[in-house]
DNA sequence: TCGCAGGGCCGGT
DNA sequence: ACCGGCCCTGCG
């Protein structure tokens, strides 16, 4: 295991709140699965202790991914100053940071999660990765990798049914064909970005930004479910009749570039309040 | 057991 | 620009 000092890293906040469903805590060990790998992550009082499978000490993955080099203190100055509201949410959530996800299987992830609680999503990732995931052995214990394009495109639409997924079978199957044919890039500007994933079949506005934020890197923007219109409009008395391009931009003129992080705090923060 | 909402989206008006 | 319908699951 390889030791990383930090401070200020709230892992149960960052790993296992809204942003990303694959995840799993036991015995204070966070596991997560992606397509390649396996990481786990001890955290402990100088920081966490850490390690990547199959392939050991990949830090150039754990690094970006979690988003190491990024200045917390900035993050904090800004939630404590800027009103009342994400004072509060930095005081319940303090640590909170934003994943960099890699785009397919955020992309993949979020199609799923359309009219699905957190819970359920994190159930139809692990059912998919269960069936269609290869598999890999850490700590002796077998985990699912999330499935390779490669492996789910010659999957049908049925079989997805058959897992579960109901009317997103058929957006998840058309997503994969697609994403055979394409490759997301992280230098689109934002009405590209936006443009392109919402031609996918399955893809709004909403899902389109939580791609955008949690796996293409974009932080003016942070996505508006039915928790952050509420949140627009319970603590900042923003009418809930405004487009919703009207309140990205009423959004981007007050967080600015600290949207997506003032977005995800007070998401947390309004839905532990209920 | 039943009813409802869940980090929405699509297609017809 | 609105609105009903949609598959299925978890929760009261």
């Amino acid at each position: 295991m390889n030791l990383l000092e930090i401070q200020n890293y709230n892992f149960e906040k960052t790993l296992l709140g809204g942003q990303a469903f694959n995840w799993d805590k036991s015995n204070g060990t966070y596991y997560g699965f992606f397509q390649d790998k396996v990481v786990k992550i001890v955290p402990n009082n100088r920081g966490f202790l850490w390690q990547t499978y199959p392939e050991n000490d990949d830090n150039k993955f754990l690094e970006n991914y979690l988003e190491i080099d990024q200045d917390f203190y900035e993050i904090r100055d800004f939630l404590e100053s800027k009103d009342d509201h994400t004072k509060k949410a930095l005081r319940k959530n303090n640590g909170l940071r934003i994943l960099n996800q890699e785009p397919h299987q955020t992309l993949l992830s979020f199609i799923l999660s359309s009219n699905k609680s957190i819970k359920g999503v994190r159930k139809a990732v692990r059912d998919l990765s269960k069936r269609y995931g290869r598999d890999i052995k850490v700590d002796g214990i077998k985990f699912n990798l999330f499935p390779l394009i490669e492996d789910l495109i010659l999957v049908n639409e049925e079989d997805y049914r058959n897992l579960g997924f109901g009317y997103r079978a058929k957006f998840f199957y058309r997503a994969v064909q697609q994403l055979a044919h394409i490759d997301l890039i992280r230098d689109y500007t934002e009405d590209e970005a936006r443009n392109i994933l919402m031609q996918f079949d399955g893809i709004g506005e909403k899902i389109a930004e939580c791609i955008m934020v949690f796996g293409l890197g974009f932080r003016e923007i942070t996505p508006l479910d039915v928790w952050g219109k509420r949140i627009l409009t319970d603590l900042y008395g923003i009418s809930p009749n405004l487009k919703y391009s009207e309140m990205r931009l009423w959004l981007k003129n007050y967080f600015g570039e600290y949207t997506a992080i003032s977005g995800q705090y007070l998401f947390e923060y309004i839905r532990e309040s209920r």
